[in-house]
RNA sequence: GUGGCCGUAGCUCAGUUGGUAGAGCCCUGGAUUGUGAUUCCAGUUGUCGUGGGUUCGAGCCCCAUCGGUCACCCCA
């Protein structure tokens, strides 16, 4: 036998047994997020490299070290498979003037890329579902995307999931607490550690979230954010911790939470699970005030999320909820006659609506009644020679206690309506 | 980039101090002349990740290598 193939790492396939569940997941979520009043977006997955560079940030460690990038062969374009939604969703707000008319709420859903080592709930092609709001200043819409996702974690049946929350300020605000940041590190330059010294002046933030516990101490007592922001950001938060209390969405403030991703600003948020080992955030977003304006659109205000859709995936699982594709009915042939028959038979049945699958390959009745089983569909629907001669069919309920019928075509498929 | 654990049938795994490669599930056929989900019988399934070494003999011991997985970091 020839070498055999295997997917690339962290490249992986979603085998036919778990489609169902994810499609549930799609489902739901394509399902409230419309009741929201947001509308799909489909974006290409190969942005250019520079756009990425510009709405992430140089200094992150997607930027750095994550990217998929390469130069076309052809035109020696520098180019990049996504691996977050965001800048590529104001690319095309901006590219095609989506805010012109007034606010927008979009949403989409694919694959990203990061090239990143697997592990459990990581993998380096995974599935995200984003949304994002272009044109609403105040906390309301801020709100409105966590209540959003509370009732999609609810519809899905997830419970136990926390709802971390901080205000990280406005440029401005943040500018002035990294000089302080950058001061106090300083001033403890001998406790920090090789990745704190690498970021101390390329992204400072980042180290208040260090889990080493050598830092522990000196970060506790580092100047903390929330004290240094202005009285606007304040009372936008406030506004925000308002509606979430109106709303009963409990939360937990967490001072240290940032963002890996420089565009943020004010609002950030994150639902995190205990359920999944060290991969516990399957959302996560905030607001993105400047980012339209840097990427070269009008000032617009911004705010958004994304969900890893593994992450839920595997979430779903571990609280034992359960998807299963089942047809309506399995259509048992044997004997040249039935089987003449059956593929018209099956087309009528399609016809009103219904799906069917249609035994092929032969074999006895028993074989196609095991394998009708195994098809979890609701009925059985046999064909023999007596049938054939009779122009009708046998339909059999598969669940325990029905009693099988042999009729005519047409009653056949007022019973499946039933 | 670093570290722990694991690679035996399609899947989940057992395999004794080194002595002829196994079980369950699945699949196929039968017990019942045309009926599944319970039962019984029979059958198929292998480069023991790969390459070297030690040995009369290696799934087992040694070395290398590849792959998987979990974790650090970071993120969703």
């Amino acid at each position: 036998m020839a070498d055999k193939f295997q997917s690339i790492k962290g490249f992986y396939d979603i085998l036919p047994e778990h489609t169902p569940l994810w499609q549930k997941l799609e489902d739901t979520a394509r399902r409230v997020l419309a009741q929201y009043g947001y509308r799909n977006i489909r974006m290409p997955i190969v942005e250019s490299t520079d756009l990425f560079i510009r709405s992430v940030g140089e200094h992150t460690d997607i930027v750095e070290k994550e990217m998929y990038s390469w130069e076309d062969q052809l035109n020696a374009d520098r180019l990049t498979l996504r691996p977050e939604g965001t800048a590529g969703c104001v690319r095309a707000v901006v590219e095609h003037s989506l805010t012109y008319n007034g606010p927008q709420r979009l949403w989409y859903m694919g694959p990203m890329f990061r090239h990143e080592n697997v592990q459990k709930g990581r993998q380096r092609q995974f599935h995200q579902i984003g949304a994002e709001a272009f044109g609403f200043t105040g906390p309301d819409v801020d709100a409105e995307q966590i209540i959003m996702l509370a009732r999609l974690w609810r519809e899905l049946g997830i419970t136990d999931v926390e709802l971390q929350l901080n205000s990280i300020g406005d440029a401005a605000e943040r500018a002035g607490f990294r000089q302080a940041l950058i001061a106090y590190f300083e001033s403890h330059a001998e406790l920090l550690d090789e990745d704190a010294k690498r970021r101390l002046h390329t992204n400072p933030l980042r180290i208040l979230d260090s889990k080493n516990p050598r830092m522990q101490d000196m970060i506790e007592a580092a100047p903390r954010l929330m004290d240094s922001l202005g009285e606007e950001t304040r009372s936008h938060f406030a506004g925000l911790c308002g509606v979430l209390d109106a709303a009963g969405i409990a939360y937990t403030l967490n001072p240290r939470l940032v963002r890996g991703l420089d565009y943020y600003n004010r609002t950030v948020f994150e639902w995190v699970t205990t359920k999944l080992g060290s991969q516990g955030t399957i959302a996560g977003g905030g607001r993105y005030d400047s980012l339209v304006e840097r990427l070269g659109g009008d000032t617009t205000p911004a705010c958004g999320f994304g969900i890893g859709l593994e992450r839920v995936f595997l979430l779903m699982q571990e609280y034992g909820i359960e998807a299963v594709h089942s047809p309506d009915a399995y259509l048992v042939n044997v004997g040249d006659a039935a089987s003449g028959q059956a593929m018209g038979v099956a087309e009528a049945i399609r016809d009103a609506g219904f799906t069917v699958v249609l035994h092929a390959g032969g074999g006895s009745f028993k074989s196609q009644m095991k394998k009708a089983d195994r098809s979890n569909a609701r009925y059985a629907i046999i064909i023999g020679d007596d049938e054939a001669q009779a122009n009708e069919v046998t339909l059999k309920p598969m669940l325990a206690g029905g009693e099988q019928v042999r009729v005519n075509l047409q009653t056949a498929i007022s019973t499946l309506k039933s």
